[in-house]
DNA sequence: CATTCATGTAACAAACAGGTTACCTATTTG
DNA sequence: CAAATAGGTAACCTGTTTGTTACATGAATG
């Protein structure tokens, strides 16, 4: 995955509403867009809009059924990240590193830096 | 972790130049802005700008030395999204089921859909 | 103490994100 | 076929992102 890729994930992830339409798709795979528009106030073209967001990171697959569109989980950008991520910087995920003394609470000192 | 928080911490990982700003800054703890400049071809207060960005997700924790601003990296809120969604969505990390053929290859078929 | 160094602020510009309304297209279905 | 249904496009508006240059501040240092 480049980091275009990436970028586009992220990028998809990073809006509450997004997230709350991967949720929902997740849970009725293949249904369509109206279906997802009932449980948000804004616009149907601003939920087109999102999901076509999702599409293009991948998160969502869609198919053409009629006058419908069945939509679809994909969680394989996300395992790409996780795997990636886990590898490169596998202490991430490694919940000792993550607590945060261990992050910060012995400065470096570089120089001077007398108090 | 709330929307809000998430928002900031996808919006942040949603650029590539932040997140190779997160590996140089994972790779040389208590670095400073100048030393993450060197990397990049923009701009110091465009790097600024990112390490802002980076530090209001809590990515990057920095500590004021002398004239200096000292970085670390912090693994917290990716851990607490790991954790979240590992249960929220834990499908999304086992690995079968982002084999694409689990996810779309016997499509619905709500209704006709003859071809 | 004057200069350099590291950082920070202000003001601006271009591009993008996220939303709207209005209108158009294609498919069911009574 | 007429009308309802599901989806899609176009144009527009507003706020945010992402970058710039110019200037200011505060600490080290010769």
């Amino acid at each position: 995955m480049n980091d275009a890729e990436m970028d586009a994930v992220f990028q998809a992830l990073a809006h509450a509403g997004r997230r709350r339409m991967l949720d929902l798709i997740r849970g009725m795979p293949g249904c369509n867009v109206n279906d997802v528009c009932k449980y948000f106030d804004s616009s149907r073209i601003a939920v087109m809009k999102h999901l076509r967001v999702l599409e293009e990171a991948d998160l969502v697959i869609s198919r053409k059924a009629g006058r419908s569109r069945q939509l679809y989980f994909n969680a394989v950008p996300i395992q790409l990240i996780y795997d990636r991520w886990t590898t490169e910087y596998s202490q991430f995920w490694a919940s000792q590193v993550t607590d945060l003394k261990f992050q910060i609470e012995q400065p470096v000192n570089k120089r001077a830096n007398r108090e």
